[in-house]
DNA sequence: CTAAGACCTGACACTGACGTCAGATGCAAG
DNA sequence: CTTGCATCTGACGTCAGTGTCAGGTCTTAG
């Protein structure tokens, strides 16, 4: 498929498919023309890129793990298999913030009810 | 205290502090030669605002919903509250996305442990 | 008094993932 | 053939929170 059905496939912009490809995070083999060509497994392959942006890892730290994506084999040194192990404990951390935030908002609004609901029912 | 006191105890810039305060997120009382004096209460404000910029609001959308913070009365009208349930609903929906990130990388792990095991136990 | 360090304003730099525009080429349909 | 849409490269724009620098004032220890 061509580059606008992928990026209708997996949501993303076509410009965003450029970037990824730029960065080294998506391949395409291209048509005496010049345009890009993609199977359907890039789909899920962008999907996956997404999900990992939507994370906080940037592109330089996704290109890092990729390889145990390509190949999970003794071939992606050990710096690979860290990274990874490295970016799943900052998410979790990162849940850990939000978490605490969100119990922040939570108490904020339980508040803010208790205020409410003594104008509302004097 | 002044500014590099509050600071420190709040762990971030001065550089940040001053930027809230243009922001409208913080306030601060003057001295005569211009300098910005807070009170003890200001940290545990600040550390607020850090907690919510870490779970991804903006200066603008905290600045909405902080009429919460500094009156949860009537008096903040209903848009504030609202942003506040919106903003709480919206970090739970993105803890969601975080865990499935997370879930994807732990696959991974798996996956690649495998292979190692593998190979160095045959 | 004086030197060092904290503070002031104002402004520019940066980062990173994209939007967007320009000008050119490719391609499928009438 | 041509019309119109998809695609190409290349480049500049954006946004937001912060770093950083310049040039000046304030404060405090010695």
């Amino acid at each position: 498929m061509r580059i606008g059905e992928l990026a209708a496939r997996a949501g993303v912009s076509v410009r965003s498919l450029r970037y990824y490809e730029e960065q080294g995070l998506l391949t395409s083999t291209r048509s005496l023309s010049g345009q890009r060509h993609y199977t359907d497994d890039e789909v899920e392959r962008v999907r996956l890129i997404q999900r990992l942006y939507a994370a906080g890892l940037s592109s330089r730290t996704i290109a890092e793990l990729l390889p145990c994506v390509d190949s999970p084999s003794e071939q992606n040194s050990d710096e690979a298999f860290e990274r990874l192990v490295q970016e799943r404990d900052r998410i979790s951390r990162h849940i850990e913030e939000l978490s605490q935030a969100r119990d922040a908002l939570d108490r904020l609004v339980d508040a803010n009810r208790a205020h409410r609901a003594r104008l509302t029912t004097p």
